[in-house]
RNA sequence: GGAUGGGUGGGUGAGUGGCUGAAACCAUCGGUUUGCUAAACCGACGUACGGGUAACCCCGUACCGCGGGUUCGAAUCCCGCCCCAUCCGCCA
């Protein structure tokens, strides 16, 4: 969420950045309904605080009278406070209304895109950050894509998932189980080296959390929910994690925090099927392991730089063909600022699949979950928060086995061997 | 799930209707003293929103788990919810 402070003092930037994000002049407009609102709420704020503090004035005089014993004045004193009893209710009710709207069109605004970021409405707009200047791997004319590869060698069965869950709840088995503990481990490991602390969240947060980090009220249809319970399985790590800080101070020398999960992620993406979703492209259950960081405002895009260093690291290592994706502005997540997408090479698809997003979401997340430091001069700020995937299993093993095919069976990198236990699924 | 007792500032913890935004102690920071360290002493020390000021700051309001109620006035009384501790039940 936008403070409405820097919307006020920076609204010319904040209507370019929406811009960019494909917004219409109409619909920008919004910015100033919501300055009005907010002018509205302090004044309105301003008569209430006077008027409960003029309520409190005779409250306390009423007190002193009562101990000196003069009743009469007192019960002529506490007529007039409850005649005032009703407007003070009434300015009470209109500040509330006024304090809801002003969220509730704020809510509707997302993060403004960063300088860098270039305008354009959907996934043909992203930029190439980054392009594959190596060999694409060479697979004979019958390669087969992956979910064949997952059935000719049991690594992971869809039709299995159906009978415990449903449709994209795949059931791994066998040596497609190990590659998924061995990339989990794999994952985890580099993180940590990379300074990252590990922690084990929950998989259920509650609103609170997932209010947090934007899940709620933007993307609830994401959510798998518990009503009963009035709880959420994440769609990724980054919710509870992120949320650890939610409400602290932090001093200024405690910044960067960096720490990374292991968690499955859980996905309704009602709505999202069609072409192309076959097989691990995409599922309604994944693992992934993701690093999440917060940061000080003036280190936080060199940090995200860093961030993208350590995924191309790990895609290295596997010997994935990778490029880095800068998307644009109306492709970039209502909470980031700036996204970079990691897309691997899917050699029997013939396509590129995304197996990370990282970002940086400024202030967006921090305002909403009041995650602050206290800078040098004893000012309390809000702090940046980043998070990427590092990384997203499923189509980093649909990449991993088809790109790795061989008559003999499918080879298993080097850098991952150790982890595996195997050489080849065979 | 049942019973009982609790949820107060960074921590411990006092506070049963007005003098309490909240004692005291600890921690932290600044100062005095000191050959250095320690100790002692003095002082500062919550957050949000709003108003005033160029700024240092000053003022107002709200907040003692969350939400509602009673009252001129609530940390304190009443109701609902959440959470924690202990015991019982169940159990990986």
């Amino acid at each position: 969420m936008l403070q409405v402070k820097v919307i006020r003092e920076e609204k010319r930037r904040i209507a370019n950045g929406l811009r960019k994000r494909n917004w219409t002049a109409k619909q920008i407009r919004i910015l100033d309904q919501i300055l009005e609102k907010d002018d509205q709420r302090r004044a309105t704020q301003k008569a209430l605080d006077d008027m409960l503090a003029e309520n409190n004035r005779l409250s306390k005089q009423i007190g002193q009278l009562m101990g000196q014993g003069k009743k009469a004045e007192a019960e002529a004193m506490k007529a007039q406070v409850s005649a005032m009893k009703e407007e003070t209710k009434q300015l009470e009710e209109q500040f509330n209304t006024l304090k809801t709207e002003l969220e509730e069109l704020l809510y509707n605004v997302p993060n403004c895109p960063h300088k860098s970021v270039p305008k354009g409405s959907g996934e043909e707009d992203n930029k190439v950050f980054k392009a594959w200047d190596g060999p694409l791997p060479a697979l004979p004319e019958n390669a087969l894509p992956h979910w064949d590869l997952a059935k000719k060698y049991q690594l992971f069965d869809f039709e299995l998932g159906v009978k415990l869950t449903g449709a994209g709840f795949p059931v791994y088995r066998g040596k497609g189980a190990k590659l998924q503990r061995a990339l989990v481990a794999f994952f985890l490991d580099h993180a940590i080296k990379a300074g990252f602390e590990e922690v084990l969240p929950p998989l259920l947060v509650n609103e609170d959390t997932a209010r947090g980090t934007g899940q709620l009220p933007d993307k609830e249809a994401q959510m798998y929910t518990f009503e009963k319970d009035n709880l959420y399985l994440i769609p990724t790590a980054e919710v509870p994690v992120t949320n650890i800080l939610r409400g602290e101070i932090l001093q200024e020398d405690q910044l960067p925090v960096k720490m990374t999960a292991y968690t499955p992620c859980f996905r309704r993406e009602a709505g999202a099927w069609g072409a192309h979703v076959r097989g691990l492209n995409r599922v309604h259950q994944f693992d992934k392991v993701e690093i999440v960081q917060v940061e000080h405002p003036d280190r936080s895009y060199k940090t995200l730089q860093q961030m993208l260093g350590h995924v191309s690291r790990l895609l290295k290592k596997l010997e994935l063909p990778y490029r880095i994706l800068l998307l644009c502005g109306g492709d970039t997540g209502f909470a980031s600022a700036k996204t970079f997408d990691f897309e691997v090479w899917s050699g029997a698809q013939q396509r590129w699949l995304e197996v990370s997003s990282v970002s940086n979401f400024e202030t967006f997340q921090s305002n909403r979950m009041q995650l602050r430091y206290r800078d040098a001069d004893g000012k309390i700020q809000l702090a940046h928060t980043l998070n990427g995937s590092a990384l997203a299993l499923a189509r980093i093993v649909a990449a991993l086995l088809e790109n790795n095919q061989t008559p003999e069976g499918i080879t298993i990198p080097k850098a991952l061997q150790k982890y595996t236990g195997f050489k080849i699924i065979d």
